[in-house]
RNA sequence: UGGGGUGUAGCCAAGCGGUAAGGCAACGGACUCUGACUCCGUCAUGCGUAGGUUCGAAUCCUACCACCCCAGCCA
């Protein structure tokens, strides 16, 4: 694998160990808030989180932000690491929640209230959205700011103790209702949830907000760079107020980069959640979903997201990568790794009227055609065969060097066959296809002519019948989640297209669940994490091979009109 | 009309005062028993705009323009 890129992290942390600030330490952390599945989006802040800390010989610790527990549950805990180990990355015994630090965040604010520096706020939300004031205007001072600290304290012990109900009070640092950063206007710091939570049950009925905690727990695991996306930066002035009043040992450095956006889907968990919800699609892990989990059920592999994640940088600038950069760096890791085989997804039966009825013949293919290491596998060949209906056409376009009546064409490792007649049932429909086939061209080129078009095909006594899903985009649209539009409106309605009675060669016998093939001049395949068995197989299409004949024909066809 | 950010090709992105890397896409060609892969070539007198400083500016200065984020007791 390459060497990680560099980017503009890297150098501020390269100065950061010239200076040894930190002590030259490096480490980082990877936050998720366990309220939905993972993302492509994610994916970009693991692969930074991790990398950066193998870089520079640090740590990277997970931590789950789970402040909210309306919000969050153990199942998504659980996604969440199941994801972030596939995806390659380990955080070894640095597991923490921000639950965990529940007491000792409990015990800070007590230390800021003796301070004077927080207090026990009574105005209720609406009132405190009145009174922060607007982007423009400066927010009003609560009355109760200048509440006595003793008076705060028994306030904020019977918060804890649930003698309130949600809303009626609010712990809210003391900091600046003029700011212009509207963080800064005595932003809430503890807030009444009589909620239970997932990791510490009915224990508390008060919870810490995201910029307390946030800052407290990274002070806390002795990270030294902790990066977020970029909506945080105007929190980063708070991260640090907090940390200096509490005069914590180490006060770990924000530093903000823009998070991903892919061309052609949406990338909010809010979305995606509805997407789930709607059943729109069949789940978190549906293979047309941006989520790890639909990504791996479709077939993707680690390493080629983990290429993207390099491909596409590390910026401050908001920006929206051209899915087809997924797609190649997809196809780049499968095209080496992915052994081939041939599978007849629309079949059409052909039979070779000058091949014997009883006999086969065991040809040897290789599995990759630069990579022999790989092996070889066998195919047997006969009589009646199965090719796509997609190679045969009775009035071939210009160019088109498939089989065509009264023409040629290769069968794939075995002979050169003519078409030599088109059989038809009553209403029409092609049923079959005669042909003949040129015994000399096994292994070798045909005498004097040549012979252009390939295609695959596979013994129809021989083949193993599958249910293959075709997946294509889920959007339409380039941009589902323009501004002033719904994005149910640029849903694909072609994003799936399932086909059954699909013929594989039958080395693809006891096919095991997650198995990735290419079947030759189609594309990327893998049998389905979830339904396929050996018995009942279910191919799922991980993206297809480039085809430029195909997108010259599209062109051909616009033109037409 | 407050504050914080960002502008380099269709997309992503290097560049850090010495004369515009790389990748994706696109287009043309070579090779090919996968219309795949691979290989070769083309693709910014130009860096949001206008001024200025300098022998020299994408890089420094000034002004302007565009876009993104912030008014949750969400993260």
């Amino acid at each position: 694998m390459s060497e990680t890129p560099s980017n503009f992290i890297h150098q501020i942390i390269r100065e950061d160990i010239k200076n040894n600030k930190h002590e030259g330490r490096v480490h980082t952390r990877f936050p998720p808030e366990p309220n939905g599945y993972l993302h492509i989006g994610h994916a970009k802040s693991i692969c930074l989180n991790f990398t950066t800390a193998q870089t520079f010989d640090g740590l990277c610790n997970l931590r789950f932000d789970d402040t909210n527990p309306e919000k969050e549950n153990a199942e998504y805990v659980e996604a969440i690491k199941e994801n972030i180990h596939w995806l390659g990355f380990d955080w070894e015994d640095r597991e923490f929640f921000a639950s965990l630090y529940f007491d000792r965040l409990y015990e800070l604010a007590e230390k800021l209230i003796e301070d004077g520096k927080a207090y026990v706020c009574s105005l209720s939300p609406e009132q405190a959205r009145e009174y922060r004031g607007t982007l423009t205007e400066p927010g009003k001072n609560s009355p109760d700011r200048e509440r006595p600290v003793a008076e705060n304290l028994e306030l904020f012990r019977r918060m804890k103790a649930g003698e309130f109900g949600d809303g009626e009070y609010s712990l809210r640092a003391k900091i600046d209702m003029d700011s212009p950063n509207m963080n800064m206007r005595d932003p809430v710091l503890y807030r009444i949830r009589h909620q239970t939570h997932h990791q510490t049950g009915d224990k508390w009925c008060i919870y810490p907000m995201y910029d307390y905690t946030h800052c407290i727990s990274d002070a806390l695991e002795g990270i030294t760079h902790s990066l977020c996306s970029l909506e945080f930066e105007d929190h980063r002035p708070l991260y640090d107020w907090v940390l200096d009043q509490l005069g914590l040992p180490s006060h770990p450095q924000q530093i903000e980069f823009a998070r991903l956006n892919i061309n052609y889907t949406v990338m909010s968990k809010r979305k995606l959640r509805q997407l789930v919800e709607e059943g729109l699609v069949s789940g978190w892990d549906d293979p047309r979903m941006p989520t790890l989990a639909g990504m791996r059920r479709r077939g993707y592999t680690p390493s080629a997201i983990r290429n993207f994640c390099d491909a596409i940088g590390v910026t401050r600038t908001n920006s929206v990568v051209d899915v087809a950069m997924l797609e190649h760096a997809l196809r780049e890791d499968l095209d080496q790794h992915s052994p081939r085989a041939m599978a007849v997804l629309r079949p059409l039966k052909i039979v070779i009227t000058d091949y014997p009825e009883d006999k086969i013949e065991s040809l040897r293919l290789p599995c990759h055609p630069k990579n022999p290491e790989m092996g070889e596998r066998e195919i047997p060949f006969r009589r009646e065969l199965y090719i796509d209906r997609n190679d045969f056409e009775e009035v071939p376009p210009p160019g088109f060097k498939r089989l065509i009546s009264g023409g040629e064409v290769r069968l794939r490792g075995a002979y050169v066959i003519k078409c030599e007649e088109v059989i038809r049932d009553s209403r029409g429909e092609i049923t079959e296809l005669h042909c003949t086939h040129d015994a000399a061209t096994i292994g070798a080129k045909p005498e004097g002519r040549k012979v252009k078009g390939v295609i695959h095909w596979v013994s129809v006594a021989d083949a193993i019948d599958a249910e293959v899903r075709l997946y294509d985009r889920l959007f339409n649209d380039e941009n589902p989640d323009r501004a002033g539009g719904d994005y149910h409106d640029f849903i694909n309605p072609e994003s799936l297209q399932v086909l059954k009675g699909c013929k594989l060669e039958p080395s693809l016998q006891n096919l095991e669940a997650e198995a990735r093939y290419q079947f030759e001049r189609e594309g990327y395949f893998v049998a389905d994490r979830h339904d396929h068995t050996a018995e009942k197989p279910v191919l799922n299409l991980t993206v297809t091979l480039r085809d430029t004949w195909g997108k010259s024909q599209q062109k051909v066809q616009q033109k037409a009109g």
